[in-house]
RNA sequence: GCGCCCUUAGCUCAGUGGUAGAGCGUCACAUUGACAUUGUGAAGGCCGCAGGCUCGAUCCCUGCAGGGCGCACCA
């Protein structure tokens, strides 16, 4: 007798066992198909990369059905016989992973990333990511997707970040990337950057305010940034304002006193908008910032990185924009500036989609892929952009798209994609995030790869030699000639922030100099040092007040040349970590601790610990350290964790404040202050920071030679870290002062091959991580090895088909055309099949917070994985969105029931005897199997038009309504029969259209198909057999 | 502003230059059946509106209305 089948099909028990045989057998793997006979090992290769689930999420119903999607395709070429390859893996997704754990952090500890610091904010988030990762795999293989788990990958695992190191240093060479200070999308609440194509913008209703100008009327719905407004910007064809020419100065009252205004003329303004007329404030807003970049204007920054507003604002610095809005429209009011409000006014509001805050545009050096900048091309088999041939970035996404060597399924979203190339900007991939790849970029920290001549402005990029807060010093001796490159550097932070070239123009008169100074500035002696400069360069003029003064301005130069000491992937030779000692009570009391030997108390003790833990997996070396009780003893603990020896040295001990140990510290700085705040100042029987720089950098020194190549960690003192740095950096003793080591970090510098600018052989790191889409860019070959020339590569790429949702079109379909083309020359895939949105029945999105979720896996559990594929499939056209209802959902179940059923009832009719004789088949026996052979095939046909909606149906259809309700039907009296021959030849023509059935729904619904497949043919296995 | 799309049965949606389709729902009847998850049948549609091309339009074209979405340099 044949194997019996329960009465009902037990999907709880049985999805399972059948998931587990599927990998047993490891024919998800096309390697082993190879081997195992089952495929050719001359066929065609079919390649796919899952789109990767974030690592930290869980099984969404969106996963579900794309999931659903690709597997039916999949099994679908095996089962043609194609070496089909379906690679998995999972997602780091920088941002929302950063952005999640962070939450938790807050929520469970009330502690932030900074308390922790990054290495130890970096190794919770690995920890969740792991534990998380398992998760979402094993949820992936419930649907029952056939992926080969053997080359399962991570965006950010080892070989994933060579590959985006890679990937950023090809880029680079080729003069694709760049960095440079340009208006970014700027987070307040994560405190990153944002490219253009993750801003979510909402309609928000906003005051509209109509404010004087002068003679003229602006509107505005962000009233806080206006402070700096000192252009008025008008249309050159506009009749109303003919009298004004363009570089025109008046002076006018303005919210903090008068200030002058300069009338601009452009024509990207327009004359139908409110008055037709509008100042501009270039630092934050994009439209401005264009119009400043043409007519070379000033740029000021107004808004802090944190959102608030800063000293320009006079009286409303250091409040947050939201607070000060009101207040400022009230100043505006009393001051009778304020013409009218409209109340009704739409504002479109720009936030993160990804749980941001409101964004707040900046100007920021960053690092940028251009998209209009003509590259060469290597290896290609582009269409249209040969070998050797120059192409943009925006060209190749738009040329492979035009040829159809992409396919964009349905073709509509192909139009989209075009007009997005259309208004596309170069996108920013650095991002001030913790979590993700770090940008392979090294900075000399000696020169910083910066220009041999420095510039430093206290408000970030003022383009003038004329600075707001420190000109009369730059005035005097900044010693630029035109031509100069210059780098510049905000004083306050010493952030990098932009290179150019300094060239001259005039747009200001001296009197100007005065006005717009507010009265704590030393605006005389300002004054007087830019009329000294001007007779310099001028000598033959005559001073008044009216006179154009012409200040040094620069141009931004956006690419930096790698001799300029910064490399890109250099070899380290070792690494090095300046380490602070932990709390003692002298410093939990803020007493003076020089030489006293103090030793570390619990808090100390615990951080030394936590610094331990941070150098595990370092391989760290040695350890130096200062022979003061509280440095040996954190020096021993670091022995303990890293085995490493310990080296030390008198020579690193903080300063001696002789006579001065053990007082209150602020006693020190109130009467000490020579000691205290001058370089040579001496206390009694102790020494001067001049004496501890000394002796402290001499023994670095010495260690640098002595140890360049072996790891080390130096366990010191606050002010031997600080020195040393400040040698390191070239600080001004200034600088040193104002820079305090931080406790919960460990300094990190990278020792490599001397900077070819300024000999120094120390770097560091950029901090900055790029944004998660640049390593997800590189999916579909970072997977299969490259940059390595691996067998895979070379079989599986292009991929032949990729199945993400329309929502990721730009950030990710677009992404992976782009560097696949620049870096492979390759296309990334044949086909981009984009998929909808799955919805509620009333069409909204699934979310957390609708709480309209549901479970694709509680329905798995309760229906079976293969009616929830069906009822994602059935009814969801390429591209279009699907309202998804559980009663969907069970009516498959219902379908799954009836395959087991008819096929049941079938087998128990199967002969005893295997040889029974069967007699021949009828025409209308015939006719039947022909018939099922037919629609296998037309649902094959849909499978490869991407109709899987038309096939799931067919298939569907076939199975209960022709097969279960007529032809079963017109065989039962011949089964129930007395002729014994009927009976086998009535069992033969079901038996083959049933198997035949079961392939044709096995795409679909692969589990139910697999079980029943096997009670016919217990040797073989449906998901390998022939279609 | 530029662009893409949708409007078909009560609901959710397919679809085609020639009599209009599915699922769910509704109604009637049948059912100790391989099927408690079944079967047979029925009702229900000026295929958004108005023009045009065509022998023929739900489909192609134009316009309009309503809805959705993408992009943008909407002060």
């Amino acid at each position: 007798m044949p194997d019996a089948m329960e009465p009902r099909y037990d999907h709880t028990k049985l999805e399972g066992e059948i998931y587990a045989r599927w990998e047993k057998s490891g024919f998800f793997n096309p390697d082993v198909c190879v081997e195992k006979g089952v495929t050719d090992k001359d066929a065609e290769p079919f390649s796919l990369s899952l789109p990767p689930p974030n690592v930290t999420g869980t099984l969404h119903i969106g996963h579900a059905f794309e999931d659903a999607i690709q597997d039916i395709m999949v099994r679908y070429q095996r089962m043609r016989g194609r070496r089909t390859l379906w690679v998995p893996g999972t997602d780091h997704a920088a941002i929302a992973t950063q952005a999640k754990v962070e939450g938790m952090l807050y929520k469970e500890e009330k502690k932030t990333k900074y308390d922790l610091g990054r290495e130890e904010f970096l190794r919770r988030v690995e920890n969740f990511a792991q534990e998380s990762h398992d998760t979402i795999v094993k949820q992936v293989r419930r649907m029952g997707t056939s992926l080969d788990w053997s080359r399962e990958a991570y965006t950010f695992d080892e070989k994933r970040s060579f590959a985006v190191r890679a990937a950023f240093e090809k880029m680079y060479d080729a003069g694709l990337i760049y960095r440079g200070a340009r208006i970014v999308n700027w987070d307040p609440k994560l405190k990153t950057t944002v490219s253009d194509d993750e801003i979510a913008w909402k309609e928000e209703p906003a005051p509209f305010y109509y404010l004087k100008y002068g003679p003229f009327v602006i509107a505005t719905a962000r009233p806080e940034t206006k402070f700096g407004d000192k252009y008025v910007v008008m249309h050159p064809n506009d009749k109303r304002y003919k009298k004004y020419k363009h570089g025109d100065t008046l002076k006018l009252e303005w919210i903090n006193g008068s200030v002058t205004a300069t009338i601009i003329k452009d024509d990207v303004i327009d004359m139908e908008f409110g008055t037709g007329v509008m100042t501009i404030t270039p630092w934050h807003d994009a439209t401005d910032f264009g119009i400043a970049e043409r007519h070379k204007l000033d740029k000021e920054q107004i808004i802090d990185f944190d959102g608030k507003l800063l000293p320009i604002a006079g009286e409303f610095a250091g409040i947050y924009i939201t607070k000060a809005r009101p207040l400022i429209v009230e100043k505006l009011r009393a001051k009778g500036l304020l013409e009218k409000v409209d109340e009704k006014y739409l504002h479109r509001v720009a936030t993160n989609s990804r749980g941001g805050g409101l964004i707040e545009p900046q100007i920021k050096m960053q690092w940028w892929v251009d998209v209009n900048k003509p590259f060469a091309m290597g290896e290609s088999s582009l269409k249209g952009i040969p070998k050797g041939s120059r192409a943009t970035l925006k060209e190749l996404m738009r040329k492979v798209v035009k040829s159809g060597q992409v396919k964009i399924v349905p073709e509509r979203f192909a139009k989209i994609y075009f007009h997005w190339i259309n208004n596309l900007h170069d996108w920013c991939i650095s991002r001030q995030l913790w979590y993700g790849h770090r940008i392979p970029v090294w900075y000399c920290l000696a020169c910083g790869g910066k220009a041999d001549k420095k510039m430093g402005f206290a408000g970030d990029v003022v383009p003038q030699v004329f600075d707001r807060k420190t000109r009369t010093y730059r005035l005097r001796d900044h010693g630029f000639t035109v031509g100069d490159r210059v780098a510049f550097e905000n004083s306050a932070t010493g952030e990098l922030f932009g290179y150019g070239t300094m060239t001259e123009i005039a747009k200001t008169t001296v009197a100007e100099i005065d006005l717009k100074d507010p009265k704590h500035w030393k605006t005389y002696e300002a004054r007087e040092q830019l009329i000294a400069a001007f007779k310099r360069h001028y000598p033959e003029k005559d001073i008044r007040s009216d006179t154009p003064v012409w200040l040094y301005t620069y141009v931004f130069d956006q690419t930096i040349k790698k001799s300029d000491g910064i490399r890109v992937n250099p070899e380290i030779k070792s690494r090095w970590f300046l380490v602070r000692h932990g709390e003692t009570d002298s410093v939990k009391n803020n007493t003076v601790d020089g030489w006293q030997d103090t030793p570390l108390n619990e808090t100390g003790l615990a951080q030394a610990e936590k610094h331990a833990e941070g150098m595990r997996g370092k391989k760290i070396d040695l350890i130096i350290s200062s022979d003061l009780k509280r440095c040996k003893e954190t020096a021993e603990i670091f022995a303990r964790t890293t085995g490493a020896k310990i080296i030390y040295d008198p020579d690193l001990r903080e300063r001696n404040w002789g006579a001065l140990e053990g007082i209150p510290k602020s006693e020190r700085d109130l009467h000490h202050q020579d000691a205290s705040y001058s370089y040579h100042g001496k206390p009694e029987r102790g020494e001067s920071f001049a004496d501890v720089e000394d002796r402290s950098w001499n023994a670095f020194q010495k260690y640098l030679k002595l140890y360049a190549d072996k790891n080390v960690v130096f366990s010191i003192h606050g002010g031997p870290i600080r020195l040393i740095m400040g040698k390191l950096r070239k600080w001004s003793f200034e600088e040193v002062l104002r820079y305090y080591p931080p406790v919960s970090e460990m300094v990190a510098l990278d020792i490599s091959a001397p900077c070819a600018q300024c000999k120094g052989e120390i770097y560091e790191q950029d901090p900055d991580t790029f944004d998660t889409w640049f390593s997800s860019g590189t999916w579909t070959f970072s997977t299969l090895g490259w940059p390595e020339k691996t067998k895979d590569l070379a079989t599986y790429h292009p991929n032949s088909f990729m199945a993400p949702g329309y929502e990721i079109l730009f950030l990710w379909v677009a992404r992976m055309i782009l560097m696949s083309g620049c870096l492979l020359g390759q296309i990334p895939f044949k086909i981009a099949y984009l998929h909808g949105i799955v919805r509620d029945i009333e069409g909204r999105k699934f979310s957390k917070s609708l709480g309209n979720g549901i479970d694709p896996l509680e329905l798995a559990n309760t229906y079976g994985a293969d009616a929830v594929r069906m009822a994602l499939v059935v009814g969801a056209a390429p591209g279009n969105d699907l309202k998804f209802a559980e009663s969907k959902v069970a009516g498959y179940r219902n379908f799954a029931t009836k395959i087991w059923n008819a096929s049941r009832f079938v087998l128990m009719n199967k002969p005893a005897s295997a040889s029974a004789k069967a007699g021949n088949l009828t025409a209308k026996d015939k006719a039947h199997i022909a018939h099922a052979q037919k629609m296998k095939k037309a649902v094959g046909a849909h499978i490869e038009k991407f109709e899987f909606h038309l096939a799931a149906e067919k298939a569907y259809h076939y199975f209960w309504h022709t097969f279960a309700d007529k032809i079963i039907e017109e065989y039962k009296p011949l089964l129930k029969g007395d002729s014994g021959v009927a009976q086998v030849r009535a069992y033969r023509v079901l038996e083959t259209i049933l198997l035949d059935s079961l392939k044709m729904l096995h795409p679909f619904m692969p589990f139910v198909t697999e079980a029943v497949y096997e009670k016919f043919l217990p040797k073989k296995m449906l998901m390998v057999e022939e279609w």
